[in-house]
Parts: C-alpha cells; sequence; structure tokens
DNA sequence: GTAGCTGCAAACTCTTTGCAACTCT
DNA sequence: AGAGTTGCAAAGAGTTTGCAGCTAC
C-alpha cells in the first residue's frame, strides 16, 4: 500500500516485527478495523503482540498521518490507511460502512469555513442511514 | 426555553429538584456544555446534586431528543437543548464553537444518502478550523 | 552499544450501575 | 403508598503509561 513499511523506516521507526505485522493488518484491512479487530488479526501473525503495542502504534502511524482514525458513533475508534479522501455512510442496521465522495461537498465545506472567518484545517461527515427497501 | 420542564412532566417524568436545576441549566446555557461543567453550573444552584444524577439525566433528555448530544474530537461528550437545527465549526485554537447553517448542505447530504440507496436517519457534521489572520 | 520498542499490569478517564434510602405524585 | 429518582461507591469500557527487559540499527 504505497509502501506504509517505507514511509515508516523513513520518517525514522524502527521497523520491528510487530509493526511489520501491524501495517501488512492495516495494508490488507478492506473494512475499517478497531483497535481490538487489528490486535485480532496482528495475533493471529504473531501471537506475541500486545494490544498496547497496537495502541501505540495506531497513535503513531495517526500523528504521522498514514492512518485516518474515526470515531464514529460507537465508543471506540476504528482506522484506515489513509489514501484517498472520503467520507462514510454508516448503515445503522448491520453497521456496514460505506465510502463515498463528493466533490460538492468538498467545495461547500471549504466556502462555509471560509465565509465564517475560517482556514478549514479538519472535518468530520458521516451519515447514518437505514437501507431503502423497494416496494414489490 | 418552549418549557423543558413542560415536555418532561408531560413525559410522566417526575419533576425533582435536581432536574428542575439541571433543566435550568440546560435553558441558560449559551455555550455546549460537557456533563462535568454542567455538574458544576448544577452544582452551584443546589450543592447535594451528584454527577451520576446529570449523566442519567443528560442520557433520559437525549433519548426524549430535548437535548442532543455532540462527540467532537474530544473524550467526553457536551450537550445542548434541541432547538433549530445547525452544524459546528470548533476552532482548534480557542476551542470556541461556532454554530452554522446551511441549506445547500441539508439538501446534499440527503441527496447523497438517497443515491447510496439509504434513507438518512441521522448525521454528523463539524468543521474544524483557525482564524484567518487578516493580512495588514 | 544504545535509543527506541515491547509486554505486562496497573492506572486513567469518562460513563454506567447496584443498592438502599428518599421523594414526587 | 409506591413507582420513580437519588447519592454513593464500585464497576465497566476503552485507552494510556511506568517499568524492566529486549531488539533493530
Amino acid at each position: 500500500m504505497t509502501d506504509l513499511v517505507e514511509r515508516c523506516t523513513n520518517a525514522g521507526l524502527k521497523m520491528t516485527g510487530q509493526r511489520k505485522v501491524i501495517l501488512r493488518v492495516l495494508g490488507e484491512a478492506e473494512d475499517h478495523p478497531s483497535v481490538e479487530t487489528v490486535y485480532e488479526r496482528a495475533k493471529a501473525q504473531d501471537s506475541s503482540i500486545s494490544i498496547a503495542t497496537v495502541y501505540r502504534t495506531l497513535n503513531l502511524l495517526d500523528e504521522m498521518d498514514l492512518v485516518v482514525r474515526h470515531e464514529f458513533k460507537e465508543n471506540f475508534s476504528r482506522y484506515e490507511v489513509n489514501m484517498d479522501h472520503h467520507h462514510h455512510l454508516i448503515d445503522l442496521e448491520s453497521g456496514e460502512v460505506i465510502e463515498f465522495q463528493n466533490e460538492d461537498l468538498e467545495e461547500l465545506k471549504e466556502r462555509i469555513a471560509n465565509e465564517l472567518g475560517y482556514d478549514l484545517i479538519d472535518h468530520r461527515l458521516e451519515l447514518y442511514g437505514r437501507k431503502i427497501k423497494k416496494k414489490k
């Protein structure tokens, strides 16, 4: 994934066995795993990994912007590799997370911030919905 | 505030002294107080109030939709009386919370959800910015 | 060799909860 | 009277951290 490992070593991080495993787990994830989930997947590859290391690593990666931390309306965080910018729609029934992008939205939020006299540094947009049932 | 007390008693809640105080604190708040802040303000009016009651009351009010719970990028919740619908821009330097409304945005998020095959039930939009310094 | 990393367990923060006493209605 | 509410303290959940030993560089 645009070599995560490389970006870490370039940043001066030691490439320990644990970090390699965690990076691999993140790179291969097609969902938005929680710390617990990353931990379980990592443990499957190296059973000695502790959850403290997972927390520490994810925090590091977040600070380096290699990873994006999401705090949906749940009481824990989820992570994903920081690739393209997008937003999320959370299916309230299944918990499934759907990604989407929208150009109008990008413009709009920038414009709103500017009109209020602010530079937009960060933002958060999440939609929570229920699948529309087709009538038969 | 469109009588919070009345809306509570109508819903069958007992109007205890503690609840009156908490409702008054919420009604008078012009900011987005945390549980801790609501607790402190309430305690100033009735020192016997416990924080457990504040938590319980805010949860009740949230379920009844009398209040809106916000979880900005902080590790605690903030509350405000549910009046008009709006969004928030958080000043990353001062922590100040600025409210705004935007019609285009309302349409857009509805449209995005529908295009993805979802009924929009809830959402969250927060902007995080830094005040633009005028050049002299 | 050594700065940085790790596992473990304890500590922390915010929030919830069991229980016995109390209080609106 | 009695269901609902409260304060207290303990428990929960997720996350962070101090420390001694280990490891990549």
